[in-house]
RNA sequence: GCCCGAGUAGCUCAGUUGGUAGAGCAAGCGACUGAAAAUCGCUGUGUCGGUGGUUCGAAUCCGCCCUCGGGCA
């Protein structure tokens, strides 16, 4: 299995186009926005056009109405990994996202699915009130977790008032991963800093040539709550500010600029420090050219 | 030409009666176990527009000059 990750913007996509084109493939997404059926622009998935005929899968086939998770989606790419190996096809994993990625090799704590009734009761609460309420139910994690942590406070709170056990019970133990079934080929991109944030800088801009506009504009249509993923996309607030005449275009794309600048360095940071040092990094920028990259995966 | 206001961190601005300066945003670094394009932590030396003066001591008071607004001619 090869596998591509890097920031957004880094030329991930081209690099396993390429590498596809030297063997059957199929290219697995990996990336948490990508899977979004309503994303398509936005999330910079590729048209049918960029996909040149090659296989691809996870990509935009999950409804915008449902949240996805990176225990889902490791699922769902263990399911495409062993029909790629029985066809004896490459699975290529391109993606930017590293939980998912490390979820799918190292797997992740058995907790079983939450009751609906605790999640919502829990996302409604200020992180302050789910803070004390976690000292009280978990007060390991309460003392683990920095108490503005939103996320993975109202986590631990409805693990422990859902199963009935705290966070650490559970994480101890880590299942379903595939690490050691599979021959991995990883590649880190890791090109310079200023050459990714022009790319990012320049993509909006191509977003909203591309019909950014109409795509959020569907999306609010469907009223879907605020605080699921496809709503918390980049790019989703700063243009809806703007289709509501609060902002201007311009404010709309700058502001979507630096998210995405600033995103790209989180999973620069991610990569950087998480990926094993012994997977392969390339520090140069991605041209035209990768076929010396390429050699290099499919040696290795 | 005259009057008023403004000039302080990359940006927007605080700075109480003189004791050599601090917020937000941006940026950098980092964390990351079922929302991760999420969530969170750490990091603030800057000719305080310039110059001369008053003072033990000036972003702060005074003079002159420069720049940008606005007003009057």
């Amino acid at each position: 299995m090869a596998l591509v990750v890097g920031p957004t913007a880094s030329g991930k996509s081209a690099l396993a186009l390429d590498l596809a084109k030297k063997q059957p493939s199929l290219i697995i997404n990996a990336d948490s926005a990508q899977v979004y059926r309503d994303l398509t622009v936005l999330s910079a998935r590729p048209t049918e056009d960029e996909m040149q005929g090659f296989e691809h899968q996870l990509f935009g086939y999950i409804d915008g109405s449902e949240a996805c998770s990176a225990a889902r989606w490791a699922g769902d790419a263990k399911t495409a990994i062993r029909e790629a190996h029985e066809r004896d096809f490459l699975p290529i994993l391109v993606g930017g996202t590293g939980l998912y990625v490390r979820v799918l090799l190292e797997g992740i704590a058995p907790i079983p699915d939450i009751d609906p009734d605790i999640r919502k009761a829990v996302r409604k609460l200020e992180t302050l009130e789910a803070y004390e309420a976690l000292k009280k139910l978990d007060p390991m994690s309460a003392e683990r977790l920095n108490s503005k942590d939103m996320t993975r406070i109202q986590r631990a709170l409805e693990v422990v008032r859902s199963s009935g056990r705290p966070l650490d019970h559970w994480q101890r133990q880590k299942v379903g991963g595939i690490a050691r079934d599979i021959t991995l080929r990883p590649l880190v991109l890791l090109p310079p800093r200023e050459w990714l944030y022009q790319r990012c800088d320049d993509r909006f801009q191509a977003m909203i040539d591309a019909g950014a506009g109409e795509e959020v504009q569907q999306l609010l249509s469907r009223n879907l709550p605020a605080n699921l993923p496809v709503m918390r996309a980049i790019g989703v607030a700063e243009i809806a500010s703007w289709l509501a005449g609060e902002i201007s275009l311009a404010a709309a794309i700058e502001r979507a600029r630096i998210a995405t600048r600033q995103y790209a360095k989180r999973q620069y940071t991610w990569f950087r420090n998480q990926s094993p040092p012994d997977w392969q990094r390339i520090e140069q920028p991605l041209y035209n050219d990768n076929q010396d990259l390429i050699e290099t995966i499919l040696r290795n």
